[in-house]
DNA sequence: TAGATTGTTAATCGATTAACAATC
DNA sequence: TAGATTGTTAATCGATTAACAATC
């Protein structure tokens, strides 16, 4: 919570990365790890891993390295995957069905605990054992069950209408999949996704690929 | 296809961003608009958004601005937009078939012509029009049918054998959204999906909002 | 023409990499 | 202890922003 420095995004974004590495490394049975040697595996310089592990702490320890479970675990701890975050989805088209079904969610501690569509033929049903409410009772829901994040895949005329009441109701953040960017607010933390953007770059690099 | 000075990649992953706005903006039937409006309506720099633009070209007028229609069509066709590319998807688990049924690939000219599993029970149905073959009709599907690019979406393990073959195959593309990191391959081009890395993020920064 | 706004160069800022003394 | 490898400072590199002459 207390951050002396700031933490620039792009180290942030770095972080499940080490995250993912560190879980296979640990899974494997490896114990430790220099940052040279992990440098390599990732694709990146040591320098950076070192740079970017040491704006949390000094994790290593000199002519040893990295000790693998121990660091696993202070990251893990860093992105919070430790707790649990109360989370609903709202938009029960094609991809708010696939993140209901989606076990890596709950995995890293995505509860969903509840689905909102305007859907009448869906609505009262169950996906992935979690129950769809009506939209209209997205402020009754979450007045009584505090959540902690929104994830918002509905149609583009929708996107910003919700996006402020689901800020109002307390929401601390909003995984955006629907096609409109919601721009930084005070009050919620957003987290915007454009699957077809990254689509659109792997097309232009087949295109321009030197 | 020549690129006479090297783009920066953080100047490719915005453009799928102006192509969307652009879109928005010329769906509104506004005509033109000068780079201050738009980097007011993006939430970037006036500066960024015409250095950006003039890695491609002169697209501006001085005293007018942007035409709109024009620009939105000159970033569809450096991205590719314009183009058909063939797709095929391998691995019809939950994020394969999500996909499968994702209108905007196709919008965007990415044709689905086939999908690839290992499931018995769902090999030579059909999901969204598209039929299921068994993985093991991978080659010999390619070499019938010029792919373009491969959707990936297989669990860990497969995932780095599944990638060789596909880019032995010839295929120019690979969207990996399985849970391994492929490092980037002088015959394919690869983009690296991570969903959950995304979430992770929002869930530190909920953590960490100042 | 005068005003507006681009294209583009120069200045700044931040992020990455290199280097090495500290230390396990 | 000697060797290895970190933590951290300094140097480099690249990306963003500012400024302004060119020009529609």
């Amino acid at each position: 919570m207390t951050d002396k420095k700031k933490i620039s995004i792009a180290v942030i974004r770095r972080l499940p990365r080490y995250y993912r590495y560190l879980a296979d490394l640990n899974k494997a049975g490896v114990q430790r790890i220099s940052s040279g040697d992990l440098s390599k595996k990732m694709g990146v310089t040591a320098s950076q891993i070192r740079q970017d592990l040491n704006c949390f702490g000094g994790y290593g320890q000199q002519g040893y390295g990295y000790n693998i479970k121990s660091l696993y675990s202070e990251i893990s701890g860093i992105l919070g995957v430790t707790e649990k975050f109360k989370t609903v989805i709202i938009g029960a088209g094609n991809i708010g069905q696939a993140l209901a079904h989606y076990p890596n969610l709950s995995a890293r501690g995505y509860d969903i605990t509840a689905i909102f569509d305007i859907n009448p033929a869906i609505i009262g049903s169950k996906i992935n054992g979690v129950e769809v409410y009506h939209t209209d009772k997205l402020e009754t829901y979450i007045a009584k069950h505090k959540t902690d994040i929104a994830i918002l895949s509905v149609p583009f005329d929708q996107t910003r209408a919700l996006a402020e009441r689901v800020a109002k109701c307390g929401v601390k953040g909003l995984w955006n999949f629907s096609p409109m960017d919601l721009q930084i607010d005070r009050d919620i933390v957003i987290e915007n996704v454009h699957l077809t953007d990254s689509l659109m770059v792997l097309g232009y690099m087949i295109n321009h690929k030197d």
